[in-house]
RNA sequence: GCGCUUGUAGCUCAGCAGGAUAGAGCGACCGCCUCCUAAGCGGUAGGUCAUCGGUUCGAUUCCGAUCAAGCGCACCA
């Protein structure tokens, strides 16, 4: 039995009035000190039916009950602290995790179902920016977590490759651009030419006019438009490929907006012979008035199809080809309302999947204030950060270890880290200024701080000359464990719980705020404790710096950061 | 105007279904490398937890109102 059941257990038989199991579980806590206990019960619910003060009663339940399962059983104040036995305690666990290694925490929460997970999604012809990171990391280490308690992620990138922009874009192309200049530096070239028109209509609104033809032109299959449109698509997705690589990011399908063009029209025809289809202000429109929702734009005046026709194809494509339990949608949380229309539509359809369709919504980032814009050309170019993240790792390599090995390999790692970890510390939902220097900070609360602590558990590791793994006999903690080791063992033990939570709230921020306090947790411990020392506590301490390292290494690895062995 | 999100230290943020003196990091100041990587550790300074009410034995946490900020509010995505 675990230790929260030994205690309800053990109060249930002293306490003078009846209380279910259920009830004393939410009630006990955690002390905010360590020092004050493992575990809690507060008594003062009791004070008012036994007409004694909670004070006294701690006092009596300390003199009652029966602590033989315990380190020891004290009242302090109006709590009763139940303190656990560190000793038992801390071999159980450190050879749970020693045993289990890199699938320590692993659950099974999803029993195998498919969950897509729609994310990064940039726009064909347009740079990836700080917008675009966000949804990728996080939709990144979403997965890893749900594949970690067995589910079975499936990661689509729905690409921005439709729309009248490219309407736009091919005007543009034809009237300034050039097949050298494009090839030279595609991305670049082709988001210059878009600014440039943008600039350029406002003066100039025949422009409109050619790019709409060019869009329509794109939509009856003109080779010529049919030619410009995919080589911008393939030139662009190999740009987008260089940083996926880099942030370690691979997806299961590229489908994008193009994808559906077919599929929309069998959507109309189910919305219309529902009879959910109503004309207004001559477009063709669902009416969510019910759900308090705008109506959701099916139709344009001019017949064409919207966002949301598109994205209820895709819901429904979906559902028909993965046959998922979940469907998320990492996309910002400016876009909430057109999630809670597309699942009000495709509840109205009768769609008894809708609600298993999850927006997982994150905060803004905003450069000097203000909204990104692609339009207005301003954009924080995700190249740029990772390679400015990356230079300056490089720069703290030759300063800090100029003789390590594979530098630009650890380079990368660390400065990748940095910009990753620090979008998925916080909430998701925090809006955050852009900050290069921040951005980019290798101390204190960052992906650096925890990567160098790794490193540091596994260069003692190296320095042991064991193999840790073959000697579960020896994991013994035979001397006495202080308050520092103590703190971790504790820590170690919460990682499954710590999964289980940041899978539940779609929020890896909980694990990274998880590695941080690991990573402080053992920081204190190599301060203030000598590894290395041949005693007879010595594989009790390389069981706990080893287990540090392996769960330190895997939570990273839950967030789409790397864990070099040396840095 | 309506809806959603958010208001905790100078700055960036933690505070798991309310509970014991409100915690980190950065910045400031002061310490610690004859010892396993100082990308580290320790200390000092800094808070009416936006405001006002309500529920409760107890509210930073739950509810309501107010104020402030961000985002959204039909033919972009």
């Amino acid at each position: 039995m675990d230790f929260k059941g030994q205690v309800i257990q053990s109060l249930q038989q002293v306490l003078p009035v009846e209380m279910a199991p259920e009830k004393l579980n939410s009630l006990l806590e955690i002390p905010k000190s360590g020092k004050l206990g493992d575990l809690a019960f507060p008594t003062f619910i009791l004070a008012k039916e036994m007409h004694q003060s909670p004070v006294e009663i701690a006092a009596d339940l300390a003199k009652k009950i029966d602590a033989a399962a315990f380190e020891k059983v004290q009242a302090v104040g109006p709590y009763l602290n139940f303190f656990l036995d560190e000793q038992k305690f801390s071999q159980q666990i450190l050879e749970t995790i020693l045993t289990q290694q890199a699938k320590f925490g692993e659950q099974d929460l999803g029993q195998g179902g498919n969950v897509p997970i729609d994310m990064s999604s940039p726009n064909i012809a347009k740079p990836m920016s700080m917008g675009h990171l966000r949804s990728t990391v996080i939709g990144n280490s979403l997965a890893k977590l749900l594949e970690k308690v067995n589910y079975q992620p499936i990661k689509i990138n729905h690409l921005g490759d439709w729309g009248t922009q490219f309407g736009k874009l091919i005007t543009a192309y034809k009237l300034w651009g050039s097949e050298e200049e494009v090839k030279k530096d595609p991305i670049n070239k082709l988001l210059e030419y878009y600014v440039h028109f943008h600039q350029v209509d406002v003066k100039h609104p025949e422009l409109d006019d050619q790019a709409r033809e060019w869009f329509r032109k794109l939509e009856d299959g003109d080779p010529e438009a049919m030619e410009l449109w995919k080589w911008f698509r393939k030139i662009s997705l190999q740009t987008f490929m260089k940083v996926y690589d880099r942030l370690g990011v691979e997806f299961d399908s590229y489908n994008g907006e193009a994808f559906y063009n077919d599929k929309m029209a069998e959507i109309v025809e189910i919305l219309a012979d529902k009879g959910l289809l109503h004309e207004s202000r001559g477009a063709q429109i669902v009416d969510l008035s019910k759900y308090h929702l705008n109506p959701a734009l099916i139709k344009k005046t001019d017949g064409a199809t919207l966002y949301i026709t598109r994205d209820l194809a895709a819901a429904v494509y979906r559902k028909r080809t993965y046959h998922f339990v979940q469907s998320l949608y990492v996309v910002g949380s400016e876009q909430t309302n057109h999630f809670k229309q597309l699942k009000a539509v495709l509840h109205e359809m009768g769609a008894d999947w809708s609600d298993q369709i999850h927006h997982i919504p994150f905060g803004l980032i905003t450069s000097g204030g203000h909204k990104l814009s692609t339009r207005a050309g301003r954009v924080i170019l995700l190249e740029k950060v990772l390679d400015d993240a990356v230079a300056l790792a490089q720069k703290q390599i030759e300063q800090k270890n100029p003789g390590l090995k594979h530098k630009a390999e650890v380079a990368k790692a660390v400065g990748v880290g940095a910009v990753v970890f620090h979008d998925l510390k916080n909430n998701r939902m925090d809006n955050f200024d852009f900050n290069l220097e921040e951005v980019v900070r290798f101390e204190g609360e960052t992906g650096p701080y925890v990567q160098y602590t790794h490193a540091r558990a596994e260069s003692i590791l190296r320095k042991s000359g064991k193999n840790l793994g073959e000697l579960p006999d020896q994991l013994r903690i035979s001397s006495q464990i202080n308050l520092e080791a103590w703190g971790i063992v504790k820590k170690l033990a919460d990682f499954p719980t710590m999964i289980e939570r940041a899978v539940t709230e779609y929020e890896p921020s909980v694990i990274a705020k998880y590695a941080l306090h690991l990573a402080k947790a053992f920081n204190q411990y190599y301060a203030h404790n000598r590894v290395l020392n041949d005693d007879a506590g010595l594989n009790g301490r390389l069981a706990l710096v080893e287990a540090v390292a392996i769960v330190l290494k895997e939570a990273l690895r839950l967030l789409g950061v790397k864990a070099p062995d040396e840095m």
